[in-house]
DNA sequence: CGCGGCTTTGATGTTCATCAAGTAAAGTGG
DNA sequence: CCACTTTACTTGATGAACATCAAAGCCGCG
């Protein structure tokens, strides 16, 4: 499904194409496309060509890649204004991990020739993607050494904690993944997830009705994520 | 200890600075430093306020974090021609992670006003750090996510590999790391390090002899790393 | 209705961290 | 240069954390 979208009233405009000009602004509307993911749709495949730039309007998506073993591994959940492409974009020809909706979502799809042309031509965009984009790779990395460092109880923590915070801005809200995912993400069996998740409900530290969550006590889950 | 470098015969020029035009890489050259590091010596802290682009001439580095408890967790090793600098370095004003030299070590440092200034100004440059940056980060990503997946042996057996592979492009060589740092790296103790080596001299997969490693059968080690 | 996927809990086993203890190597001060 | 201290390395024994296995309940859907 493709939806119409004026430049000049898309919100990301100001994200980090405040410094276009006239015609290259026009140039690249005319390149881009705007598509709508049901949960549960890829956005791209592991090993697809890489034709595009993609960020995220609104939703939620993982990205993820599988391992020779035909299990998936979660490297991050993107929420919305968060970059799909990575840096990788400008290296690689061939997608070097999956994306999907875990929550319905809208993803803006600019041809990647175009970008480029756009980085030789304006430097000060340039200069903002790097910053951006960079600061998108720096977040999975600390991440990514984050969650290795802490044990079973402390990762669900963490995960939820990040949840609540970066993705919905809100104690309350409905986890978009399955437990299934969340021992993806953090590479502790599914069993495992469930039984820190009974643990923290059994504490009265979070709130369980199927994929509503509420965290009832922001501070003891801050504590397990940070010394668990 | 400050070298004295003529660009135009760095053999980097012609890994990333091929773009440069006649003033620009004059006025690149007088704002650039490159300093020798002894094994052990710091690069920079995490906390340092960022003021150069940094990259790797000889030797090898390891990036690293400190966990809260005090402990070091390796992020990465880099070897010749790899970026010490992040993407993160046009996002953030201060440095996420300390690098240290673990093998004596050549640096380039660069002024990150000036880095700053040449990719407003040319966008072939641009588009080429783009390309090298996104890549390394894509690498350590994607390294991540493999060794979090391994278990304790196929974890130990892919350092030993990454070692003789990408830094050394030798069967044998003399392993910088200690026991200790590669369990900081792999983020499993220090025994089980010691363990999963002596295990591999005793199949005489590796010979062992202090810090020279000698891998004896590629095949085994790759199957480990891959398998386990 | 029944099948398959997701969730949950309990029992069991394996992996790996921790603890302990000793040897070797490397730096330090007299 | 040698006693001394400290740090790195090594092996074994024990226990805790976590994966695996098993079984049952709970939807949602064809």
């Amino acid at each position: 499904m493709n939806i119409t979208c004026v430049c000049e009233k898309c919100e990301l405009r100001t994200v980090f194409f405040e410094n276009f000009k006239g015609n290259q602004l026009e140039s690249f509307c005319s390149k881009k496309s705007e598509i709508f993911y049901q949960q549960g749709d890829f956005v791209f495949h592991e090993g697809d060509e890489v034709t595009s730039f993609s960020y995220l309007k609104s939703g939620v998506l993982k990205l993820f890649t599988t391992t020779p073993e035909g299990k998936d591994q979660i490297i991050t959940i993107a929420g919305p204004y968060d970059f799909v492409s990575l840096l990788g974009i400008f290296s690689i020809s061939h997608q070097t991990y999956s994306v999907a909706a875990i929550d319905d979502a809208v993803v803006c799809h600019i041809d990647i020739q175009e970008i480029k042309e756009i980085v030789k031509k304006n430097g000060e965009f340039s200069l903002h993607l790097m910053e951006k984009i960079g600061g998108t790779s720096n977040k999975i990395i600390r991440e990514s050494m984050e969650i290795r460092r802490k044990n079973t109880y402390g990762k669900v923590a963490y995960i939820l904690l990040k949840m609540s915070r970066d993705i919905y801005a809100n104690q309350t809200f409905n986890l978009p993944l399955s437990r299934r995912e969340i021992a993806e993400y953090t590479g502790v069996t599914t069993e495992n997830v469930i039984r820190a998740m009974s643990e923290f409900r059994k504490d009265k530290t979070i709130r369980i009705n199927g994929h509503e969550i509420e965290i009832l006590d922001m501070e003891a889950l801050k504590r397990i994520s940070d010394y668990g």
